[in-house]
DNA sequence: CGATGTGAATAATTTCACAGCC
DNA sequence: GGCTGTGAAATTATTCACATCG
């Protein structure tokens, strides 16, 4: 589109595609790694193939941010490493709470990817008052009941939840009412919030069950006959209903006749 | 493609979209919390709104698997619940290994969902020996000189890797001539793998860039002033939007004059 | 030349809306 | 009457392929 008159900048970073966003810290990452070697240039070829990503798709990516490589030689790469950490705004400082210091909060507030690129671990915040005051990574534990106080009190606007699923939502609503606009949920609930705040959630357990399903068509799909192993262990089969109805139901696979439920 | 002559559907469970494989898992997930408050049934509009997405989406998710609900009824938790399991694969026992007892894989290790819904911690791998036989989580670490004999006595499929980005390769590697077919990287790094192999990815700093993107959005676009109750905080509104363009690179926000280069 | 930037073609995913069945 | 199942439309994402420019 002939951008021709710039009616506005209003057409600005808008219609940045949503899957294209995702992979933007990929490309930061190959970048910076590349920036750190010195290396002064890189074609789009090489820095799909550095990201993982194919280099047309890295080219109509980069597409969406503007023209910033040069045809016949490639992208700058310090050029580049700025530009993209500008559009994902990691040119400011982003204060962020972590919310529930078990293991995994504990691990989540030590891991260096956490600090870097504008990040900054503001507090972490346990419920259970034996931890309050209790440094895990250098930081000491603030007890829940400042929960407000502290998002307030440090402008933060993105917050970690890693507390048990049981009480994910009333976190999420006490960080929300106090300010929070984008949450990292590592619960394994849906939490729901109100327009205008983001979340993101990462899950185990869903990955694994992704795999699974791979895995499983994998093994059905082999030539020969074999499965990698798999011991007993079938899970469930359900609760009865009468079973059959005059017509089959699924593709295959009819369920067994009892259940523990 | 030798498509086995086996069954007579060779269209078994052949192409179920990938996006509908992601979300089964949330599926599972609530209606194994309805099972569990013995609920019989649920409608679309009621299941979608417990895993948080919409019910035509879910519908048409369900479509894929086959005709499982009843028309003016919705469907039967219980069953639901078997042929969801079956179709991820969950109806058999998959042996882990998490490779990297640091701080997060120790949090692994420990996580309830991993333990659940078929997904076993066939062992836990470390290259410090100082680590080797020490338990954690109720399992003795085992040294990474035997992962090869443990992957393919244990007939694991699944690795996990929780080790720094700078050995990710290696293990990964290891695990894929050991036999693994299936890995969740928790390193920041991109795996390459043959053909054959998944691999997915977790990376904590990738889903905050991407928070912080949609963050940075929001403080540029405020109307007036609204936003359910946002204290103090005021994301930060960093440089001015000087700059307009005559018609150079970038949709604005030219590089600071002297860049590194 | 060689590699970018991008329209156009293709594929995947989501949403609509309603016929069909309970 | 109510809710599923699903073609068809709409939207979003990926890939192709090549004109363009340094």
């Amino acid at each position: 589109m002939a951008t021709g008159r710039t009616h506005r900048p209003a057409t600005r970073s808008r219609g940045i595609p949503e899957a294209t966003v995702a992979r933007l810290p990929l490309y930061l990452r190959a970048l910076t790694a590349l920036s750190e070697r010195s290396v002064p240039t890189v074609s789009s070829e090489e820095l799909a193939a550095a990201a993982g990503v194919n280099s047309a798709k890295l080219r109509k990516d980069f597409s969406y941010l503007g023209s910033y490589g040069t045809r016949g030689v490639g992208y700058d790469v310090e050029y580049l490493v700025y530009q993209i950490s500008r559009e994902l705004g990691l040119t400011q400082d982003w204060p962020v709470v972590i919310v529930g210091i078990g293991n995994l909060g504990a691990a989540l507030a030590g891991y260096g990817g956490f600090a870097s690129r504008g990040f900054r671990v503001a507090a972490l915040i346990d419920a259970d008052p034996a931890m309050t005051g209790k440094p895990v990574a250098g930081i000491p534990v603030q007890h829940t009941d400042d929960l407000e106080k502290i998002v307030s009190e440090d402008g933060v606007s993105i917050g970690v939840i890693a507390t048990p699923a049981g009480v994910a939502q009333v976190v999420c609503d006490r960080l929300v009412a106090a300010g929070v606009t984008s949450i990292l949920n590592f619960a394994p609930t849906v939490l729901s919030v109100p327009d205008g705040v983001d979340v993101r959630k990462v899950d185990l357990s869903i990955e694994l069950q992704i795999l699974a399903f791979h895995e499983q068509r994998k093994a059905g799909e082999e030539p020969g006959a074999e499965a990698p192993e798999a011991p007993g262990a079938a899970a469930v089969p359900s609760a009865g209903r009468g079973a059959d109805e005059g017509e089959r139901k699924g593709p295959d696979g009819d369920m067994p006749a009892v259940m523990p439920a």
